[in-house]
Order: structure tokens, then C-alpha cells, then sequence
DNA sequence: CATATATTCACCTCTAAAGGTGAATGTTTA
DNA sequence: TAAACATTCACCTTTAGAGGTGAATATATG
């Protein structure tokens, strides 16, 4: 959970998750088009992201598509949840005792 | 937003928090107890929990309390909700395409 | 084959987080 | 006031991400 959270800390990255949950697949340069920083760059964000599996890659010819993965996004917003329902619950108690 | 999650990938950070809902109020010495490392490098998390707003701190004589506040946790989970949405629907309108 | 395009690899700089140690500050209590 | 405790501040090392440039590789097309 850690890499997908640290993947997903960064706007660039969530753009180009962004960009692929809007648009399917694409490119690594058509990916890259809308940012300003250099194609390197996108290629490293990319990397996180496939290292986090939130992106895949399929290779044909010269040319590697992307698609997006919001699968392992779930534990991350699960765990969210369980905190904030820890706390409301925790809360709750403590408004019982204080009557 | 980026902090927030930024904050939130760190698992001793998570644990910091998962303390702070399940038992309320803390003091950064308790807090810390659970934890191997040194109470400096406890301190180094909660100020990053503090500038992520996930954590408030409460001076009384020389203790400093702390409390979780999930709100900032939102903004992230909405994020994710609605990349989620936006690739179900794409997958949903893809499918019509394709028969 | 030669050229253009797509992607990656190798290397560099800068910045910041993680963890540590030791000293300084502030607060309580004997 | 002196001693004990809690917290922070200042500084150091190591590691890693963000961004860049330029070269290497692989594929497609004239």
C-alpha cells in the first residue's frame, strides 16, 4: 500500500492516471504530450506507477500502451474508511459517557 | 491534497493515526512508545502528520496532546472514488461499442 | 539500406525525507 | 532551587525522488 500511496501523492501522476481512466489506452508520448516537463520525466512517473501496479503496459512494435489499474487503489481508500469510522465510532462512545 | 497523501504512505505515520482514532487524545511520548525508533524521529512524523492537518496538537503545561482530524482524508478519497467511476464508465461505454 | 520515430538507459544535480545523536528549552514536583 | 521529565532544536548521514541532457536501442517506413 505504501508505493501505491507515495505513487499517487504526486499531481503529475495523478493526471496521467487521470488521462488514462478518461481515455483508455495510450501511449507513453501521447501520455506525455499535456505536461511540459520532459518525456524522461513522464517515463520515470510511468515506472512508479507500473511499480505500484496502477498502470500496465502492452508492447506492439515500437509503440507501449498503457492502461490503468484502479484495483489497488481499494486497500488504500479501505483503510481510509476503517480510520474514519474508528474515530466517528470513538466518538460516539465518548458522547455516551459524557451523557 | 499531495501532502496529505504523502503523509499517509508512511507506515509508522499510519500507525500514528490508527492510535490517534482508536484512543483518542495522546501525548507524543505515548505515541511514540509502540515504536522502535528514537522520539526525534517520531517527532519528524508527527510534524509531518501536523502540516498534512491529519494531526492537531493541544499544550497543556509540558505535555502536548494530540488528535487525529480525518478530514483532510477526504479530498483523497474522493479523488479515488472518481477515478474509479470515470473507468467503470468508460469500460461500461466500451462495451455498448463492441456490442 | 537509411532515416525518422519511440522508448529506454546512463549519468548528473538538487532537494527532501528517514533515522540518528546530543544539547537546549520549558515544566513540573520534591 | 534542584532534579526529573517532555519536547524541541540543531546538526549529521544515508537514501531516494524529481528533473534534466545525451546516447543507445528497437521498430517502422521511405
Amino acid at each position: 500500500m505504501d508505493e501505491v500511496l507515495a505513487a499517487v501523492a504526486d499531481p503529475t501522476r495523478r493526471a496521467i492516471l487521470g488521462r488514462l481512466a478518461a481515455g483508455g489506452e495510450a501511449r507513453v508520448t501521447d501520455v506525455a504530450k499535456p505536461f511540459t516537463i520532459s518525456l524522461n520525466s513522464v517515463s520515470k512517473h510511468i515506472r512508479m506507477l507500473e511499480r505500484a501496479r496502477l498502470v500496465t503496459r502492452r508492447v506492439a512494435g515500437r509503440e507501449h500502451f498503457l492502461s490503468l489499474n484502479p484495483e489497488p487503489l481499494d486497500a488504500a481508500v479501505a483503510w481510509a474508511s476503517e480510520l474514519k469510522e474508528l474515530w466517528a465510532w470513538r466518538l460516539g462512545e465518548l458522547e455516551k459517557v459524557l451523557g
